[in-house]
RNA sequence: GCGGGAGUGGCGGAAUUGGCAGACGCGCUAGACUUAGGAUCUAGUGCCAUUGGCGUGGGGGUUCGAGUCCCUUCUCCCGCACCA
């Protein structure tokens, strides 16, 4: 009898030897074929890892570890997104600078992950908070500025009335501060923004470029939602002045009845003096002010709105005058932040229209637009519509949109929900934003030389109580001299987000220490595209979208050579606690890696994690799982004991020993880790029945579950004496002849049913599977006394008789 | 609300993509070994019933055949731009 498995103690040490070798390095060696695998970098919360993190890396550390077997120069990197609120928010109450905070939780994560034996490269490790990385952030920033892309706009934040700060989203609960309770309001700031609407066509075209799982880019090209129409002007009565809407359905215009403007449009403020009713506007506006754009836009919710009384517009094809309503429904940050209102063709226009009883006209047909609005487009005529009627709907566009551009009130118009993308955080920890302003020269970009632009130690991290970033405070930093023309100039203070460093990261790993450039063009080359990248789906609008946005302005300026940086794009499901929810402190639910690893091992606690179910789903963890992942590494390890001598496969495992690499080989690249599992699970039960494995088929065996189960596979593969170590032996082939047993057991229904089985050779004919089931006591039963109508047979597969 | 996704035994899931539903694991039951078992091994295990019937969220449909395709409906989860 051997020594029992005792994986806390072989996991130390091939650990020690992979690092000692470098076993996991990626090769200077251009002349391999690369392999390049992603996977998102985490943020070093100070909770440590959490059994979430693990999936996802294990899955890609399965992938970069099969792909070194078939030979590739694989590099699979790890680093550290590390500036960002949490980290501040510590610091702020604890009173330690974030950099501590952020060294302290750097130090655990990577110690947890290294005790999972993932073969990251961890000489090409990066840091977004270290200097010599965010550097390069800055000056990315500074080229996006350069050519015109960064740009400062009025945008709302939320303000906490009584903290006298700006709050995230997240820290706004039910419209009060998270902190203290008060009120948060919408106050308006001047802040950095970035144009990614500009690149918005080609993030929605170059999706067909690349390889993402179909909901990823149906999720991005929502996201950036590209609508067709047009822009039409109306006149407000007697002023010169027009009111520019933005509509999908120009056609519907002879139905537009009224108009509505989002609280916040700039044509309140002038024409103040002619509104009559401002006081109910004023009041209508805070109301507003309180409510996020979710709530706004909630279609349950009974509409809401005051008409300006005063202030009339004309329909300009009717000529008619109608009201102008303003509305929260309709939002300042989607077209104009004004629409024409058709509420015969458009539901939340029909409600409002309702509510405040307003005309309804219809001008497509096809409904009944008393009861609902009609809102199809693809079927209808127009009606009530002068020189339009008769058409169908997208004849109807095209002839207004030419109609509107020949008068000049109006003219074809894409448009997208993707909104520029907010660059400004009024906050401490983040990458400063490399400008100065001059009150002769404007905005001024401080020189390549000066950078990086490092972060000043201050004394508070709070941030001031006009909201103004905690640097406003630094006054000798602040104050500086315009590099443009000397004079006197300030610093900005505002901080970027922290989707700044994570937008370009996976280009540092390729050349993390490089001084002259973000990295070498060389490099870049050998390693580009990222061959897989593997992350939640809760990134899919942010982090994936702005990162693609970075690269290409890269590509675009000539920085990296593709135009795309992930050539496929995988997403992992949610680990929840056992009770099925989250995983939270709150909820206790929670399950720290550490103590899976202390009781059980790590390979253990990959394999459960693969094992776990449906890689793309949600699932809630089960202790008695790990118990059971534990269970099969235990048999896996006295497997020793039964082997015997052999070079090849023996006679009574061959078409089991070529299924189950086939299996494990295409299960690992179609992101199944739990059914490669499975099967090696049955290969192992199989093993175990016959009390027998030759050496041939334990060194396949083991080399298969070895990416899953990287240390207990290296210290078997050592104490049965096969040479080298099992990560630098070559993956294992199979043929796929081998692979079909010539005879199979099929099912014969009869109507539908079974009602027995047969053994038949694989390509048997029709009349052969017929004879045999005839021969079946069972099966005649079923058709004794009755006409047979018809014979389905499926080669391999079904033989089905229906019988009247 | 808008956008995306998911519903299969007691539980996690499998099903060559229209061909024997429930692989594999957990749990459970019985037995063996044991002073003991929350260890290990062996056998059984979708549900109901006596041949047989019913079963993939509900209802309808297409088909020789449906978890898989079509229509309809219900429920749950994720994202919504300053969490990362």
């Amino acid at each position: 009898m051997s020594q029992a498995y005792n994986p806390n103690l072989i996991e130390k040490k091939w650990q020690n030897i992979w690092d000692e070798k470098g076993t996991f390095y990626a090769s200077d060696d251009k002349s391999k074929p690369k392999y390049y695998a992603l996977i998102e970098f985490p943020y070093p919360s100070g909770k440590g890892l959490h059994v979430g993190h693990p999936r996802p890396y294990t899955a890609l550390d399965i992938v970069a570890r099969k792909r070194r077997m078939e030979g590739y120069n694989v590099l699979f990197p790890m680093g550290w997104d590390a500036f960002g609120l949490p980290t501040e928010n510590y610091a702020i109450k604890n009173k330690i600078h974030p950099r501590i905070v952020t060294e302290n939780n750097v130090a655990k994560f990577k110690a947890q992950l290294k005790s999972l034996g993932y073969s990251f490269d961890w000489s090409r490790e990066v840091n977004t908070t270290e200097p010599g990385y965010y550097k390069w952030t800055q000056w990315i920033f500074l080229k996006l500025f350069e050519k015109g892309l960064a740009y400062k706009q009025e945008i709302p934040i939320n303000w906490c009335t009584d903290c006298k700060v700006g709050l995230a989203n997240e820290e706004v609960v039910n419209g009060v501060c998270e902190r203290c309770g008060s009120e948060v309001v919408r106050k308006v700031k001047n802040q950095w923004m970035l144009k990614i609407t500009e690149y918005a066509e080609r993030l929605i075209n170059d999706l067909d470029l690349v390889d993402y799982i179909d909901r990823v880019k149906i999720q991005q090209k929502n996201w950036i939602g590209r609508s067709e129409g047009a822009d039409v002007d109306f006149t407000i009565a007697g002023k010169d002045k027009k009111l520019r809407v933005f509509t999908t359905r120009p056609d519907t215009l002879f139905g537009a009845t009224y108009m509505v403007i989002s609280p916040e449009h700039t044509m309140i403020d002038e024409y103040k003096d002619e509104i009559k009713n401002m006081d109910a506007i004023r009041a209508y506006q805070e109301t507003a002010s309180k409510k996020s754009d979710f709530e706004r836009t909630e279609l349950v919710k009974e509409k809401t709105g005051v008409e300006i009384d005063g202030l009339k517009a004309i329909n300009p094809v009717t000529g008619k005058e109608i009201p102008i309503w303003i509305s929260d429904y309709v939002l300042m940050s989607y077209g104009t932040g004004a629409i024409m209102s058709v509420p015969a063709h458009d539901s939340r226009d029909w409600e409002f229209a309702k509510k405040f009883d307003l005309p309804i006209v219809e001008v497509v047909n096809g409904g009944d637009v008393e009861k609902e609005a009609f809102t199809a487009t693809e079927s209808g005529i127009l009606v009530n519509s002068d020189f339009l009627n008769g058409l169908e709907v997208k004849e109807a566009k095209s002839k207004i949109i030419e109609w509107l551009q020949e008068k000049g009130l109006g003219q074809r118009k894409i448009n997208y929900k993707l909104r520029d993308w907010v660059f400004s955080r009024q906050r401490y920890w983040g990458e400063p934003i490399p400008l100065v302003h001059c009150d002769n020269c404007g905005w001024v970009p401080i020189p390549d030389e000066q950078l990086p632009l490092t972060l000043p130690e201050v004394e508070n991290y709070e941030p001031t109580d006009n909201g103004e970033s905690p640097l406003a405070n630094i006054r000798d930093w602040v104050e500086t001299t315009c590099p443009s023309c000397g004079g006197k100039a300030e610093r900005e203070t505002d901080t970027m987000p922290q989707w700044a460093g994570s937008s370009w990261y996976f280009l540092r790993y390729i050349d993390p220490h490089n001084d002259e450039a973000l990295a070498s063009e060389e490099a870049l080359k050998y390693w580009l595209p990222i061959d897989w990248y593997n992350g939640g789906m809760e990134h899919t609008t942010l982090h994936l979208l702005y990162s693609r946005f970075w690269h290409k302005f890269l590509y675009d300026i000539g920085v990296v050579p593709v135009p795309e940086p992930y050539q496929k794009r995988t997403s992992h499901g949610m680990i929840l606690g056992e009770n099925n929810e989250k995983m939270s402190k709150s909820r206790g639910n929670v399950v720290n890696p550490d103590e899976i690893i202390e009781d059980s091992g790590a390979d253990t606690l990959r394999l459960y994690e693969m094992f776990i179910g449906d890689f793309e789903k949600s699932v809630p963890w089960s202790q008695n799982g790990v118990k059971g992942c534990r269970r099969f590494l235990d048999r896996v390890w006295k497997l020793k004991d039964i082997v015997v001598e052999g070079d090849s496969y023996s006679k009574e495992f061959e078409t089991n020993m070529h299924r189950t690499i086939k299996k494990v080989s295409i299960d690992f690249e179609t992101l199944k880790f739990n059914t490669a599992i499975a099967a090696l699970m049955t290969l192992l039960n199989d093993f175990n029945s016959a009390q027998k494995v030759n050496r041939a088929e334990i060194k396949t065996f083991l080399i298969l579950l070895n990416p899953v189960a990287p240390h207990i596979t290296e210290e078997m593969w050592e104490l049965l004496g096969f040479e080298n170590m099992i990560s630098d032996v070559e993956w294992p082939k199979w043929e796929e002849e081998k692979t079909v047993e010539n005879e199979i057991e099929m099912a014969v229904q009869i109507n539908g049913k079974v009602r027995g089985t047969i053994v038949i050779a694989v390509d048997a004919d029709k009349e052969a599977a017929k004879a045999k089931a005839m021969a079946d006591q069972n099966i005649m039963r079923y058709i004794e006394g009755k006409n047979i109508v018809k014979e389905i047979y499926v080669p391999g597969k079904i033989f089905n008789i229906v019988v009247k």
